[in-house]
DNA sequence: CTGAAAGCGCTTACAG
DNA sequence: CTGAAAGCGCTTACAG
């Protein structure tokens, strides 16, 4: 007992065999006018639906599974890194993969992969229990990526990959960095600084690039000295922030709002204003920034709708169905006191 | 094809009849040598299990589910109430839910609930693909708790639940919200505002016990005046935090970390200061409250802890394993700036 | 249009 | 200690 005295949630479940025998067809008749796959007459179809529906049946999933060997699940790999755990970004990722997926009848697997420990992911592999996979970020040497492509498993990343055989759907980072920084030229702000995270990120490059393209189209070259990448702590920041006001910048853009957090937070203590000594932009309209004494303008993404997109490419994929190799989603610009 | 061409990753996957096979025993003495459940003997089972490991044997977890009538999967029901959406509390839950349950083996399946909208929850249920379930929030008058009594499905539910029939984990929030008062008191702060979410969240309820507890322990009552429940836009923070102040309040405890944003800002922007015109309490140590230009006196609790000791219990629970009916875990006060 | 039968990869009485 | 066989609840060639 034990194991299994919780097995049918207390109710038997009725069968495929169950609706066979009480409509006199054979089981076949039945998984096929469920499937809707095969050909059957139209009234044998009717009374079976119509059965089905009366007595509530439900396909067993696990024996539907084994049968046409697959899962309908999907695993969605989160980063467990712990400066990254607190984002939002990724609760409201899975939140739309999540609600995709499960009108087309399948289910999300949450997976934790750390820096080097893929073990959950691997184990989700071992024991075939997903049809594929999610990613939700990209870095420049990725291993759940090299991993998922040596084990041959299909799978979509939210981000943009190096590798142009990866099935990817991101924002368009690029572009929102070079809309960003071009707002401030346009402003006739010449000297922006930049801020931004890890530099083994992906996204942080494809930021990075877009604000040289806006700052070379209006053929200004790049000063690398008010561009400061891989900031990564509270303490790193401040003193990023202190050598940009040193370098007599006129606006800083953070690449993300923790890191807008911490310039904010050293600019109050030291007594410099937002927007009159510098104008300051970030990343995400995030509750992160929210509440503060001022608001600051910042990018707007639809993560949600970044998460339905992703879940449908991949379920599209996983049934056949052709897609794209690269969707790109927009973004807006949101403008606030900060760069009054 | 389409639909099966991804089926095993691109790699055969090496069954329990190829290991019989190539040992020459009987599917039966392979399954019991990997299970662990049944007599073989100790030769034979080191061969088994020699042969297993070389050829890196991965018994079929769908078949297994079959056969066992167990998926060996959780459901995480996630509220999708948008205001509850961005809360880090969920998604920590979650970490430490899943990292239990991957080194028992089981998966966790995501399940967002709306107020009124089950749907994901009921079709997870109806096509089993969860032995159990974890509900992450309990309510006064709870819909998924209900559902899955009816349905008979066993669950663990983290906060407290007015049915004590039902299993629970939970932080202490009544002890913790009365040693927030009593700390005020302690302090000679008589006058204790407390500004709290929604009264259908049992959580709001404990927490308002701990407060009444402190206040009736030192023999003081309760003004009801200067407790503001349902609490839960930042217009009604506003007007509640200007009216306490107006009410000559010492302290104000603030029952969660948004509340205080909105709070903190009301009186920046007035000219309220905090300490000194008022002291300032959260509930917990999050990042919404993090590089402010003050820092917050909250209560600390370890979430992701939280979420392991549930799945522990969920899944001693599926096991036939004895569990505690109510698990309560501890708490820390942090002090700040915000109370000195 | 419909059905009998084999098969998906396990587990587990039952028998020896 | 070990194995042959039935069973979990579906799907799907194959035959009619």
């Amino acid at each position: 007992m034990g194991q299994n005295s919780f097995y049918g949630y207390g109710q038997k479940k009725i069968t495929i065999d169950d609706v066979a025998n009480a409509l006199g067809v054979s089981k076949t008749t039945v998984s096929r006018a469920v499937s809707g796959k095969g050909r059957v007459g139209e009234s044998t179809r009717n009374r079976v639906l119509n059965y089905i529906a009366e007595n509530n049946y439900k396909p067993n999933l696990i024996a539907k599974s084994l049968a046409e060997s697959k899962t309908f699940n999907i695993a969605v790999v989160i980063p467990g890194d712990y400066n990254l755990v607190d984002l939002p970004f990724f609760q409201k990722c899975l939140m739309g993969i999540s609600e995709f997926a499960s009108t087309f009848n399948y289910d999300v697997l949450m997976c934790v992969c750390y820096e080097n420990d893929l073990s959950q992911l691997e184990r989700i592999i071992d024991n075939h229990k997903v049809d594929g996979v999610i990613l939700t970020r990209t870095l420049v040497d990725d291993k759940p990526e090299k991993y998922l492509i040596e084990k041959g498993v299909p799978f979509v990343v939210i981000g943009t990959s190096l590798n142009d055989d990866v099935i990817q759907v991101d924002n368009d980072h690029r572009s929102a960095c070079k809309e960003l920084t071009s707002l401030m030229l346009m402003k006739g702000y010449k000297r922006i600084g930049l801020i931004g995270g890890d530099e083994s990120h992906i996204v942080t490059l494809s930021r990075y690039s877009g604000y040289k393209d806006a700052l070379l189209e209006t053929g200004i070259s790049v000063d690398k000295q008010i561009v400061h990448l891989n900031v990564l702590t509270s303490i790193v920041a401040e003193k990023s922030a202190l050598e940009l006001i040193d370098k007599h910048v006129d606006a800083i853009i953070c690449m993300d709002d923790t890191i807008c957090s911490y310039v904010l937070k050293t600019f109050y203590s030291k007594g410099i204003r937002v927007p009159e000594d510098v104008k300051l932009l970030s990343f995400y309209n995030s509750m992160i920034l929210e509440n503060r004494n001022i608001s600051i303008t910042t990018l707007q993404f639809d993560v949600k709708e970044l998460g339905v997109e992703t879940c449908k490419v991949l379920i599209n994929y996983l049934n056949g169905i052709e897609i794209e190799k690269k969707t790109l989603l927009k973004y807006e610009v949101i403008l606030k006191e900060s760069t009054k």
